[in-house]
DNA sequence: TATGAAACCTACCTAGT
DNA sequence: ACTAGGTAGGTTTCATA
């Protein structure tokens, strides 16, 4: 009786070392990033699954990394962080060795959302979030213009920020 | 015995009607950003408040607006979008007065991750995962350049991408 | 490996200070 | 507005199929 199908398997790892996922685990994902915080039980249930299965589903999918964390999302204007800026910087060509570096170190920063290291005419995009322009400035000149690591940097204001909450499911 | 204290107060509004938090308030804004699945018992030990207190503050804060909710972040490569790029889109002059609406339209794509609109010489910055260059060469020729309110689109692949969980607490 | 039940723990509400 | 207590419900473990 070895010919009898498996339903259910969870996420496995191919030959290659790739994660492997069913159709469970992405309605597992795509739940969990529309709403951080559903309940397991009602997981389960939107999953067809029994919550204990869907419990252990979620932290194999924590443990072989596809699910990254938890994170709540709070107003940036709340917490005095209402203007944002995406400031486009290019590195002087000596430089570029210490790319991520540079990066990683202006990650840190509190001003900081998000950074992006690119393959283009531009090698960083920092995305920031600062209570006004006079901070904005001080963030530009204190991290960016005088490092003598940055060739160039240019800034523009953000008006809007619409972050897409993932698409696991598609 | 009207004299006494108020040693803690919650989330309040202001005349002008931006609200007002306190030190408690930031703090539990920060624990939940770093981990959105903490629990309200360990919430409350770490801004040293009783848990039900914990728990009415979080519910204000829900129900202000200054939380906005709650999601996981799950590995790009994992669901098939290993491959990301920043598309800057530049508008026809004629078309600038539809820009929101453009942009809107963009993040209901699965494809898109985050629709940035820019004061600057772009007028939208368009961050974007799939699975492979057809995909995005795809999604470009669709959505953007075929467009007539698009004027010009330039589009550089995204090596890394460090998003830095906020950091309510400075 | 998925399930179902049992023990533990947590969230949530009510009342009191 | 914070704290304390009680109840209902959820999470987690374990034995079973």
């Amino acid at each position: 009786m070895d010919s009898q199908q498996r339903p259910l398997a969870g996420p496995h790892r191919s030959a290659f070392g790739a994660i492997v996922l069913d159709d469970v685990d992405r309605r597992l994902l795509s739940e969990l990033e529309r709403d951080g915080r559903i309940s397991n039980k009602e997981l389960a249930a939107l999953a067809g699954i029994a919550p204990s299965t869907c419990h252990a589903r979620v932290r194999a999918l924590r443990e072989s990394g596809v699910l990254r964390g938890f994170h709540a999302q709070v107003d940036p204007e709340a917490v005095g962080r209402g203007l944002q800026a995406m400031i486009a910087v290019r590195l002087q060509p000596s430089a570029r060795a210490r790319l991520a570096e540079v990066a990683h170190r202006l990650a840190q920063r509190p001003e900081v959302r998000d950074v992006y290291l690119l393959a283009g005419v531009d090698d960083v995009l920092v995305h920031v979030a600062v209570r006004d322009s006079p901070e904005l400035r001080a963030f530009v000149l204190e991290h960016l213009s005088t490092r003598p690591e940055v060739a160039h940097t240019q800034t523009s204001l953000v008006f809007e920020h619409v972050h897409a909450p993932g698409t696991a499911s598609l």
